[in-house]
DNA sequence: AAGCCGTGGGC
DNA sequence: TGCCCAAGGCT
């Protein structure tokens, strides 16, 4: 147990520097409300706040309150979320919209707001601070960081044991009061000071009691996480193209880009292949894997064999002034739209 | 419990 | 360039 002074002490640290040098005009803090905290929270997911801005932005414009979410389709949800990455966010949030709707009142308790789709710990804590107000600890990846320093804990912060002491820490410093204040300044603070690189002590509220840097530790706190190889896989994928219009299935769920609107991809030994010629490649990076794309060129007369490529997956021709009406993966729209007949302007 | 799930920023 | 990382959740 953490000394009542401490906590104190650290807490008005942490509160009085985000008034004076926080960060106060990000677009959901601006009329604020549970909504607006629980989209720009799910795009925040792994998602820096650069990134995230201009779709937050073009989300509230189409999907102002919860109940025009709701009653929004998969394919306009997904073409808003488009080009975001962790699609499984887009399709959670518009599940999180149905089920606030029909509960007729948007969830104010760390325990019914974890009941919502896509809101986990961190998210549930976020929303009790920035939408109430009220009590909630969050851990992400700045407060492991700015903990794991602050305090000088040793190990991998996602392990299961590092992770349970960093809730256990959280739950003790994070106050009941001024808890908006606090649990923004623990997130500026890791985005601004206590940076993953070349972290600005000299800057920091908390540097005069902070262990890492008492001794000297700083750059080896937190404990870097153990390097994985990323395998390589290949994936064949099929151009079928006519008139200004490309032939796109939707890609099911669970995997890859579920829910978004792709060019088909068939498996390496399909027979298909034997009768496609090679129409153009791509290479995409992902966290977890490289993937070598082949793109394979077919004619009409492949259709019918097409459709039954994935059993039951929708398909559709799509003409390029539609295509910013659905959500597509971002190579596979890059692609696309390097094809001469696809070009942007029309 | 560890793997899956995207994309882009920044150095 | 390649690599780390980002307001994590779900299974």
């Amino acid at each position: 147990m953490l000394q009542q002074l401490v906590v104190k002490t650290f807490q008005s640290q942490v509160v009085n520097w985000q008034k004076e040098h926080g960060r106060h005009q990000l677009p959901w803090q601006q009329a604020s409300n549970p909504y607006r905290v629980l989209v720009s929270e799910l795009m925040l997911q792994q998602t820096q706040v650069s990134t995230v801005i201009p779709y937050f932005n073009r989300w509230m414009l189409s999907f102002p309150t919860v109940e025009a979410l709701a009653n929004a389709t998969n394919d306009q949800v997904m073409a808003h979320w488009q080009g975001l990455g962790y699609y499984a966010r887009a399709r959670n949030l518009h599940k999180a919209a149905v089920y606030i709707s029909e509960l007729g009142a948007f969830p104010e308790s760390l325990d019914d707001l974890l009941k919502v789709p896509g809101v986990g710990r961190y998210t549930a804590g976020a929303i009790m601070s920035f939408a109430y107000d009220a009590y909630g600890p969050i851990v992400d990846g700045n407060v492991r960081r700015l903990y794991a320093r602050y305090f000088a804990i040793s190990g991998v912060t996602n392990s299961s044991a590092v992770d349970k002491q960093l809730w256990a820490l959280s739950e003790q410093l994070t106050p009941t009061e001024n808890c908006k204040s606090f649990a923004q300044g623990l997130l500026d603070l890791g985005a601004t000071i206590c940076k993953p690189r070349q972290p600005l002590c000299e800057q920091c509220p908390l540097a005069l009691t902070c262990q890492a840097l008492l001794q000297n530790r700083v750059d080896e706190l937190p404990t870097p996480k153990p390097k994985k190889i990323v395998p390589v896989k290949d994936g064949h994928f099929i151009w079928l193209a006519q008139d200004g219009q490309v032939f796109l299935q939707k890609r099911p769920a669970p995997g890859i880009w579920a829910s978004l609107w792709s060019l088909p991809q068939v498996a390496a030994d399909d027979a298909l292949l034997k009768q496609a010629t090679k129409h153009g490649e791509f290479v995409h990076q992902f966290t977890h894997y490289k993937l070598n794309a082949t793109v394979w060129q077919l004619d009409q007369s492949h259709l019918v064999k097409l459709q039954q490529v994935e059993e039951q997956q929708p398909s559709s021709w799509y003409h390029k002034t539609q295509l910013a009406d659905v959500g597509l993966p971002a190579p596979i729209r890059s692609f696309i739209e390097q094809q001469p007949e696809f070009s942007k302007p029309d």
